[in-house]
DNA sequence: TATTATAAGCGTAAAAAGTACGTTTATTAA
DNA sequence: TTAATAAACGTACTTTTTACGCTTATAATA
């Protein structure tokens, strides 16, 4: 055990001190921290999210997002970036922060503070075997099982803030194939919305924006006639 | 100095284990996590925060957000509220989280971990002598000095989304006092834009909207015809 | 070879929301 | 009585959104 002292602070708190830690704030405790991603996928018309079986302690066995814990030498993104890559094996991944989870019990096991990043990938970029491997799985959003913590909350917020993000920027640019036709891109809105959408008013729209470019070439598997392939004329969303 | 010992972890990755914490997590490092509070307030027309000159070490002297250290026992939210009370001796404050800074050297004494709340309040409800017995002032944020740390930046974030919260919530509810006039409404959303309105179409959209209710009262600070005061029919944002 | 079925694609009209701005009103000070 | 001024009301115009009818290209089928 290491030694303390009991001092008061600026509020009148009593507050233990690790008599050891010469530090400034060596009055205060530390704690862990964790980052967890909610990595979106879309495929056959469903938005699907990327989760683990896990084979390790705590909860194995059990449905979670991919996390790992924070370390010294890295910033929150940078641990998202690493556990993305050890994962997928990808990098360049877009990612945004959500706000940290932070409930005293979240973690079964010990104090751990999370702060989720939902991550857009393109599942063509990931190899199925890879992902079998890892005891891993996409799984449709809609079907989504129990999963360990406060997981599906943090799943439930990601989803609402991939909802704003959708109506401000092209996010298809790093959920799609590099290309695809209009009606493919309408249904991965109507996947995100769970919401159908008029398919003209949804072309109008979408080439107004001159974000897309029309290739040559058709794409025939959905129709007899064949919808024009697009792709978006940026490469990436950031 | 507390024993150690080197693990080799699942991603191949070595890390430095203490050897005395027989928990599932033993093998973590564990981090200071702080909470900071942007506390934003309107007087004169003016957007205004609440900023404190450091009384204590480290930046001593200079001007910074109101923080504090997280507490074993509380959540992130709680412990906002807590360094709120501290200042303000207000409860129910409106708080939102913003995202987690984690930059290596964002603290220039220990590795630090922020998470920004910006809060709402009505400068009224707060006792001016306590403001200056804490060494806070009400500074407009179109004038805010250098602030220590990353703190600017944590105040342009908030503003980012009081701006977007503005236009879905009616904010004037936790930052106007209980009676105002439509006049004073409109230069609470001009502060929050650093943008000017037609004042005809303001008074009609906010009217559309169903949330004021209109008052048997006039005040005539700025008019000699006077105008009507109004409330909000909810009493606060939650 | 002609017909049929169907997703893809084009266009137009109506409704709603947003923008611009002229005029009247209530009041006090001169 | 008049002048000055913030407050309040109203109307016309523009842009955006919504709704929906019709044509087109093609392969499978009769």
């Amino acid at each position: 055990m290491e030694e303390t002292v009991t001092i008061l602070t600026a509020t009148g708190t009593p507050r233990v001190q690790n008599a050891a830690d010469p530090g400034v704030y060596s009055g205060e405790q530390k704690f862990y921290l964790a980052v967890d991603c909610i990595i979106f996928g879309f495929e056959d018309s469903e938005l699907k999210l990327l989760i683990i079986n896990r084979i390790l302690e705590p909860e194995k066995g059990k449905w979670s997002l991919m996390g790992g814990f924070v370390q010294p030498k890295e910033n929150l993104e940078q641990a998202a970036i690493r556990v993305l890559f050890d994962l997928t094996g990808l990098k360049n991944i877009y990612l945004n922060q959500l706000i940290t989870q932070s409930e005293i019990d979240r973690d079964s096991c010990a104090r751990v503070f999370s702060t989720p990043y939902y991550a857009l990938i393109k599942v063509q970029d990931l190899d199925p075997l890879r992902v079998e491997l890892s005891h891993a799985k996409w799984c449709p959003v809609s079907q989504l099982p129990k999963l360990i913590f406060d997981h599906n909350n943090m799943v439930e917020i990601a989803l609402q803030h991939l909802r704003i993000e959708a109506q401000n920027k092209p996010i298809g640019v790093e959920l799609l194939p590099e290309k695809f036709t209009i009606p493919e891109l309408q249904s991965l809105y109507e996947a995100i919305y769970s919401q159908k959408f008029d398919n003209r008013n949804f072309r109008k729209n979408i080439l107004k924006m001159d974000l897309l470019e029309k290739l040559d070439e058709k794409d025939r598997q959905n129709s007899r006639k064949g919808a024009w392939l697009y792709r978006y004329k940026n490469k990436s969303l950031k």
